[in-house]
RNA sequence: CGGGGUGUAGCUUAGCCUGGUAGAGCGCUACGUUCGGGACGUAGAGGCCGAGAGUUCAAAUCUCUCCACCCCGACCA
């Protein structure tokens, strides 16, 4: 137990004019974390005792799915890095480190790393304790804290640069004991999230610059959340939209056969879908092929899609390119002879250029069967362009971005989409690393082969203000029982009054060894006050202790989330008290 | 990195357009009256008005540069 005025809850009237949303507001109001800089935030009791409930239950969930915990260093050489597959892709959000001294220049590359997520730690680690399939499978996790330089921190810890997460990596023989591993994982996290009175749901995931192919993210459904996901109420499907796919292509579609000859025609300034779907022109977005140019490691490819469609960027990381980005509009004509507004991949019009490492057609550019593409000659468009006989594609993919409404793929009924923070994420990253790192066994067979990794993140501190983006009220946060800092709190209205004490500390004794954490607020502050600030940090039960009562001989007890008051007579006290956290503690 | 916005006391802010000795509320200190849902009165403390340069007799205010923070996009737990 604890007594407010000996601890440090410095709550607030006002919310600081940093905070933009209802969870980031309360986070400072209630006293939760102070800013020391963007993205990098201190947490002060009540925050750190959140945090504290919040990985112990994780930890409790990764034990007993059998991870195994460990601390791995937050400070990493880069050199490890270098060795790692993605050192290009990910260097740009690590922070470096060097060793130089006063007055000594810093190498131009960077000697550390701070560490934003442990692969590469982790896969040298296992590859040089262990070597037999008898030793498998295993799986690590820490809780520490991982460093981002998040490109644009937001919304108090909800994307922050230094946040603390719990990862965890296993390490199978094979695909079948990595998705057996997996599933375990993505057990412990639908328990994990449940018992920190969250609302979470898996969905298909993107697996982002990591790699792999089987994946999953844990979402909380929020107006301010980063994610879309899109999902079916009728099939219950449910997918990340840089994932997400729709039936709008029936997987039955005879491509249409030509209408005619490929005929040139002069388009002068008509350099956008829009543009040319008016008059004089006249054609459809619909029946529009839209060809963007990208580069990826280095050399130009194309991306084929509707007219209407948008390109779901995400999706391009299957096409295997370390990095990829959008082309200038110099590497543009330099790649197709041609400005944005007349591109097209029509056989015969790409001899301007070289070196173009593919083109990727969306499936959906099938449905339109005879259309309208760019010439590769400013100005010009070619119409009749039949998708089987014209278009040169490299290959047929899924690239464009689901709207809402298109048919679910398995029920066909109109999808919807939602936002979401995303506060889990489970994967399987197959060989990758283990390959890099050398992380082989030996198998019964005498056989030397890679282990097969999955990944398994959890944002402990992103989940801590997902809570409360879940968990709130206009008067302050609605702790769920088990992640509260404190399940009760003992409002003593007289503290200076001795019976008013003692019987708070005797309701304060009782809680405690029903099982609760207690906080009794002993300020010499006004009723009005307390009340406020107890439900502005939300505590779910509050047993009040006032001369008034005292006088009747009871005190009250009032649950955060519902209006009524119990009077309780003190002579019940201990027998009331234990019942109301039972009853608590099993809400 | 692109686009937008804001920097005035610990917090919320007025003043800026139209230059002329920096104001309020909350919080803080002291005293008094209060005391069951953020009390009231009196008296105080607290500001190089984000930084630098410029224009001017005079700059929080006008101009330029820089910095920080917030919001929208790409990245992610």
């Amino acid at each position: 137990m604890q007594n407010w005025s000996q601890t440090f809850i410095p709550t607030l009237k006002e919310s600081p004019a940093d905070a933009e949303i209802a969870s980031h507001k309360l986070l400072l109001r209630a006293g939760l974390v102070r800013k020391l800089t963007g993205g990098i935030y201190t947490y002060l009791p009540l925050g750190l005792k959140v945090m504290q409930k919040i990985s112990q239950i994780c930890r409790e969930e990764m034990n007993r799915a059998g991870a195994i915990e460990v601390l791995m260093p937050q400070i990493h050489p880069a050199d490890t890095w270098r060795q790692g597959p993605r050192w290009a892709a990910v260097r740009e959000v690590m922070f470096s480190a060097s060793s130089a001294g006063a007055g000594q220049r810093p190498p131009a590359e960077p000697e550390f790393v701070l560490g934003p997520t442990h692969e590469e730690v982790v896969t040298p680690l296992v590859a040089g304790d262990i070597s037999s399939y008898r030793d498998l499978p295993r799986n690590f996790y820490q809780i520490a804290t991982k460093f981002r330089n998040e490109i644009r921190p937001r919304y108090g810890l909800m994307r922050a640069r230094e946040f603390v997460m719990k990862d965890g990596y296993s390490f199978d023989v094979d695909d079948a004991g990595a998705i057996v591993s997996y599933h375990k994982m993505r057990e412990a996290y639908t328990r994990f999230f449940a018992r920190c009175g969250l609302k979470a749901i898996s969905v298909e995931a993107d697996t982002g610059v990591m790699g792999g192919d089987y994946s999953h993210e844990f979402m909380v459904p929020a107006e301010v959340g980063d994610d879309d996901v899109v999902y079916c109420e009728g099939s219950g499907y449910a997918a990340n939209r840089e994932k997400a796919t729709s039936g709008i292509v029936p997987p039955d579609l005879v491509d249409a056969a030509p209408v005619g000859a490929l005929e040139e025609f002069a388009t002068p300034g008509v350099t956008t879908i829009a543009g040319l779907a008016r008059e004089p022109h006249n054609v459809p977005a619909t029946a529009q092929f839209k060809t963007l140019v990208y580069i990826g490691d280095g050399k130009p490819f194309l991306v084929v899609l509707r007219g209407e469609d948008q390109l779901e960027e995400a999706k391009l990381g299957s096409l295997g390119f370390t990095v990829f980005r959008p082309a200038t509009p110099e590497e543009i004509v330099a790649t197709l002879g041609a400005k944005p507004g007349s591109l097209g991949t029509v056989r015969g019009t790409l001899n301007h250029g070289t070196g173009v490492a593919g083109i990727y057609a969306d499936h959906a550019v099938r449905l339109i069967g005879n259309g309208v593409t760019g010439a590769n000659r400013d100005g010009f468009h070619l119409r009749n362009v039949n998708v089987a006989r014209d278009l040169q594609v490299t290959s047929f993919g899924d690239f464009r971005k689901v709207r809402e409404g298109e048919p679910c793929p398995k029920s066909g009924k109109p999808l919807k989409i939602g936002r979401a923070i995303e506060v889990g994420h489970v994967f399987i990253l197959g060989t990758k690393y283990a390959e890099k790192f050398n992380a082989t066994f030996t198998d019964a067979e005498k056989q030397v082969r890679p282990m097969v990794m999955g990944c398994y993140g959890i944002g402990i501190s992103r989940t801590l203000q997902a809570v409360i983006e879940q968990c709130h009220d206009n008067d302050g946060v609605l702790w769920p029982w088990n992640v509260a800092p404190y399940q009760v709190i003992v409002t003593v209205l007289d503290p200076k009054m001795p019976e008013a004490m003692e019987l708070a500390l005797a309701l304060a004794t009782s809680a405690t060894a029903a099982g609760a954490d207690v906080l009794i607020d002993d300020r010499d502050e006004r009723p009005g006050v307390k009340f406020k600030d107890a439900d502005l940090i939300g505590i779910p039960l509050r047993l009040t202790v006032g001369g008034k009562g005292l006088k009747d001989g009871v005190f009250e007890a009032k649950w955060r989330t519902a209006p009524g008051v119990e009077r309780v007579p003190v002579a019940d006290a201990a027998a009331r008290v234990a019942a109301l956290v039972k009853q608590g503690s099993a809400a």
